[in-house]
DNA sequence: CTGGCTGCAAAGGTTTTGCAAAACA
DNA sequence: TGTTTTGCAAAACCTTTGCAGCCAG
């Protein structure tokens, strides 16, 4: 698993964000650095949702609809990386100062495995020059069973998460 | 591109899914047949709503939950694979009879090339043995943009399909 | 100031569910 | 005949949008 960021690395990326911001004419708000922050604050991959609760958590509450934009300009600017590991939902996860890896989802647990394979780059080179593609990025998944005996009983993490709003 | 599916191969598919079935104590519906064949009629990658409305010009008309119905049941049994190649919906394409393959998908028209390559396969392997996983499938993507004239003026290939309910 | 941003709630699009009627086994 | 499955419509789910008020620039 990932370690959480650094303050210093805190640092850099709202460096990053408010250079994005202002180079593309976007508005630097306390909810947009906020968010940025619980993001490096934290480690893994979370849901739009996750967020929204984490920032009420803060007690800095911002709306559903602020943490949709706001990761949208941190996926655009290259801060945050959505992934789609299951249907209709996106999950994100931190994307500066970490290593480019891919996942292994077990589809018992829902448990996330990290790894990283430089043959995947030579497909992508492979790819772009048979094809004439301009490759900007990929996504490369595996799904089966992790033979964890310590995660895989808690099955009940891939339950609908309804339970959240009950706080 | 793929080239449609002969009537042996419908056929054989039927077969399959008819044991399927029987096996796992499901019922053989004319309407699964129907969509079934309505798949391997044709040929590409298609969402729910499209074989929806494919279903309602053959005359045999099928409600949308036995779309989704019959659709999981065709991914449990291997005749069909669903992927994500965009946020929130699904997309299909039949699997039977048809090379593994994965996909490179244009971020401005929407095109899809197929493209397939044995060192995923290596890389799974590898994996496998890493991190005592059963693995079980894969999704490969690369996104970018085709240098495709003709095919990228047409970006309207990836409106939303609104239009769809007009017929 | 003033246009972009926020929060809220309502709408949007895709998928799932509940229920009575139909139909497979 | 007894359960699945169906069709329909309503609900659920995640995400986007509309709008009045707020606030960064």
């Amino acid at each position: 698993m990932a370690t959480p960021a650094l303050q210093e690395t805190i640092e850099e990326v709202k460096e990053i964000f408010r250079s994005y911001l202002k180079t593309n004419g976007h508005r630097q708000t306390p909810e947009r650095f906020m968010v940025l922050e619980e993001i490096y604050k934290a480690d893994g991959h979370f849901d739009a949702d996750d967020m929204f609760f984490k920032m009420k958590d803060t007690g800095y509450r911002v709306s559903r609809a602020t943490v949709y934009n706001t990761l949208d300009l941190l996926v655009e600017c290259g801060l945050v990386q959505r992934h789609q590991f299951r249907q209709n939902q996106s999950y994100y996860e931190r994307a500066y100062s970490y290593r480019q890896h891919d996942h292994v989802i077990c589809d018992d647990c829902g448990a996330i495995i990290e790894f990283c394979d430089p043959r995947i780059f030579e497909i992508q080179s492979m790819i772009q020059k048979i094809h004439d593609f301009d490759i900007s990025g990929h996504s490369l998944h595996f799904y089966g069973k992790c033979n964890d005996p310590q995660t895989c009983t808690r099955k009940s993490d891939l339950k609908r998460k309804s339970t959240k709003e009950q706080e």
